[in-house]
DNA sequence: GGGTCCATGCGATCTTGTTCGCGTTCACTT
DNA sequence: AAGTGAACGCGAACAAGATCGCATGGACCC
């Protein structure tokens, strides 16, 4: 496991280096020909050039395989969000852009939902902290652009921005999870995901309102 | 596994019947004691006086035991709610009750919520199709709260009900994760589930908003 | 009463993620 | 040059969920 290193990093490590580098390659376009769950750590040992049991020097389980992977591409996914972002812009609008990237992310495979959603299902197990805290720090990107948008009184003062951007995650993530069991369309999700947040951005944006104004309740 | 019969149910059937409800004693007491990732499917087979394997005539899987029984009392929970529910009330009030009997029912154990959310985990077993399909029934019953309250004029003529009921599914169980991952307190999950319901309806009820005016969008 | 069918149960076995103890390597120390 | 110790790799072994082929028994049919 790649646990803090005792000592400083002299040239010992980097074979282990080129090792992980080999795991995950192996691991990657194993998961991509296989699905996830079809993939055997045997193969992906026999792949990278070495036994299964090697495999749990450098990880800590299966899941973090793609787990790791996956808190890669959130990286990356959130600096290419960065680099178009443009902070002027209504909030609305940026939230859009920003789960707009991070759809593309995960729609790019099911096995990313599917692991990410299984990894918090371990409570024991670290990957569950770690696929936790991923959630989190997605979560607290879109609080950042929801409070500039409350700094600038596009939304109530007395918001709750964190519960919002909870909102926002979990219904869009929760959307996905239909899609990845293969019980609906691509297309179904996105639109699923669409027509969530402008439901949530109903409330968020006071502005975006037509009040019926509250005929009597004649019940039946 | 528990298919349809083949013939009608003579007495045959009997002693199957038995040998279930002994299994499904057997393992919910497992659970109970040990948490179900701890409990052995030979354990379970032990207590119901049977092998390991004969466990496989009754269920297609560990996971079922657990779902099967949640399955069950979401039932329970839905004719509980249903006694009690007053269709005359603000849909608010009745969704916030009814989300109170459904957390209740999950509070009770968060394996509950971990195994219901492992289940939509594997795409290629029923038991992720028959969990998707109990969320779907919830989601449902709280589209149908909505839906009446959108006849009083309650709601928007033009609302998505069916966007916002699974808005509030997905909010309130992404929220009791951590709790199940013992990250946060019983309280503060149901802290969070309260805020984001709170935060919805913001934009489910329209009468409820304090606009501020839109200032203009001085950046910095 | 013999024959048939099928739900049930069993034990062996498989599969696969994971653990364990041992041996090797190698940069560093003295 | 000898010693040290952490990182690494290996094959055997384990744990537990799941599968398989075979046996049984009892309700039904003739």
């Amino acid at each position: 496991m790649p646990r803090r290193p005792l000592r400083p990093d002299d040239g010992r490590l980097v074979r282990g280096r080129k090792s992980r580098a080999r795991i995950r390659e192996a691991a990657l376009s194993l998961f991509r020909e296989l699905g996830f769950d079809h993939a055997t750590l045997r193969q992906i040992g026999a792949r990278a050039g070495m036994g299964a049991s090697s495999i749990y020097r450098h990880v800590q389980s299966k899941e973090e395989l793609l787990v790791d992977e996956l808190a890669d591409r959130q990286e990356e996914a959130w600096t290419e969000f960065r680099k178009a972002d443009d902070r002027s812009r209504p909030v609305r609008e940026r939230v859009a852009r920003f789960l707009e990237v991070q759809h593309r992310l995960l729609a790019s495979d099911p096995d990313l939902t599917i692991i990410a959603l299984r990894a918090t299902t371990r409570p024991e197990a670290r990957v569950a902290r770690r696929t936790l805290a991923l959630q989190d720090r997605t979560i607290g990107l879109l609080a950042e652009i929801l409070v500039a948008g409350r700094a600038r009184g596009e939304l109530p003062r007395d918001y709750d921005v964190m519960a919002a951007a909870r909102a926002l995650f979990h219904v869009t993530s929760g959307a996905r999870v239909p899609w990845a069991n293969g019980l609906v369309s691509a297309d179904g999700c996105r639109q699923a995901i669409a027509s969530a947040v402008e439901l949530l951005f109903r409330g968020i944006t006071p502005a975006a309102r037509t009040a019926p104004g509250a005929p009597p309740p004649t019940e039946r």
